[in-house]
DNA sequence: CGGGCCCATATTGACTCCAAAATTGGTACC
DNA sequence: GGTACCAATTTTGGAGTCAATATGGGCCCG
């Protein structure tokens, strides 16, 4: 393999907050893992440590601790006395992750069926209406947060919250290296639907109808 | 919750290794686990870096990399400013976690006897049968790694090495504060006869019933 | 002219030290 | 006698510093 020159960043991480010591317990984790989802870091590039300490204006301490969480996520790979980098994507990898979220997130479904009261439809309802609005008009961040908003109360409903954790870190490793379907309107909008689907199902008790639809919404990405 | 004093382990881990600087990279994170799992470290109990420093014969940065990797798994719990303890036995997360595995490991179900040759049944009925032999003379720990050689070769058969690492650390997380059916000799019998039936609805390509025994498998625990 | 060896350089990874925060024990007061 | 407050101690968390290691270029030799 090539080694690649250690160049900055394709768009310089726009996040540089002035050495403000804020609780960054683990805020540079969720920012670095978001820089890296969203490809600000490009994919193989080296991550030296002084070059993030800078960019992220925080310490050595607080560059290791993150930069050790993504590793645990699979977003970087290390090498010893070299570094971290940032994982190439990985097509065999992410069909793994799709399989095992499938069974994951299909065995949720009858706790989500069997604790779904109307509210929560309701409420799933709106987080999926509030997507459809911004698939439309909306900024990428914010489409980023309601589809969180609307998977991580769905699979809450499971009763099972280590489940619905567990769910919640596939669904963010599977994304590494890929912006999934967002790029393109009509992807988009395949997505709201889907999702507006998926509370129908709920809403009908439909447990074989909910299963078809998340496993199709899972294979789409 | 009345805070409990800063006691020493209810037995010192013997594994005191003088301060060689071997490859302890992860090293300690292993040794570290093993003691939690297998309670040298009571439950609820401070786990002072110092201490952890002088009995393992490391540096802060060991100890501190050790106890985020324990934090991970859920062995551990964090306070701010205050240190971490051994987390203290919980069964509605333990049965959270077990529900969990009953989903993948059955999802793994149909992919291991896809995959499954001869050779491999051969080969997990040798280990099964270690395990067994070891159930009746052997030591704790033979018994841990045999088992864990068991059910590695079983669930890297279903040919998803993702789901198959996901299952191990499910495994391992969910013995947190509990040693199991281990400590009795009818106990490990049982669990010595499941691994041996397992093996042989592998050979017969029973799905269901290999799901069936899976179930209980976890279930027993 | 091509290949292999050696050294300067850059980067990581670990040890050590120090300030900040919380606990704990003691004391004074009600 | 009980309670609230205060100061000393202990422990964490972070930052700075320094040795170990891999790399890349330059030089020498075949």
């Amino acid at each position: 393999m090539r080694p690649q020159p250690a160049i900055s960043p394709a768009s310089p991480p726009p996040s540089a907050t002035p050495p403000s010591r804020r609780a960054a317990s683990d805020g540079l984790a969720t920012r670095l893992r978001q820089d890296i989802l969203y490809c600000r870091w490009v994919a193989g590039q080296w991550l030296k440590q002084a070059e993030l300490e800078a960019h992220y204006g925080v310490g050595r301490s607080e560059v290791r601790k993150a930069l050790a969480e993504m590793l645990r996520l699979g977003l970087v790979v290390h090498e010893l006395n070299r570094g971290y980098r940032v994982t190439p994507p990985d097509p065999g990898r992410r069909a793994e992750i799709r399989a095992t979220r499938m069974a994951l997130e299909a065995a949720a479904v009858d706790g989500i069926l069997a604790h779904a009261t109307p509210d929560d439809v309701a409420r799933l309802r709106g987080l999926a209406e509030q997507f459809a609005a911004a698939a439309e008009e909306g900024s990428f961040a914010r489409l980023v947060t309601l589809n969180q908003d609307f998977h991580a109360a769905l699979y809450t409903l499971c009763g099972n919250s280590f489940l619905a954790e567990l769910i919640g870190e596939l669904r963010t490793r599977g994304l590494a290296g890929s912006t999934g379907r967002w790029t393109t309107a009509p992807g988009l909008r395949a997505t709201a639907r889907e999702h507006l689907a998926m509370v129908e199902a709920i809403a009908a008790g439909d447990a074989e109808g909910l299963r078809g639809l998340i496993r199709a919404h899972i294979a789409a990405f």
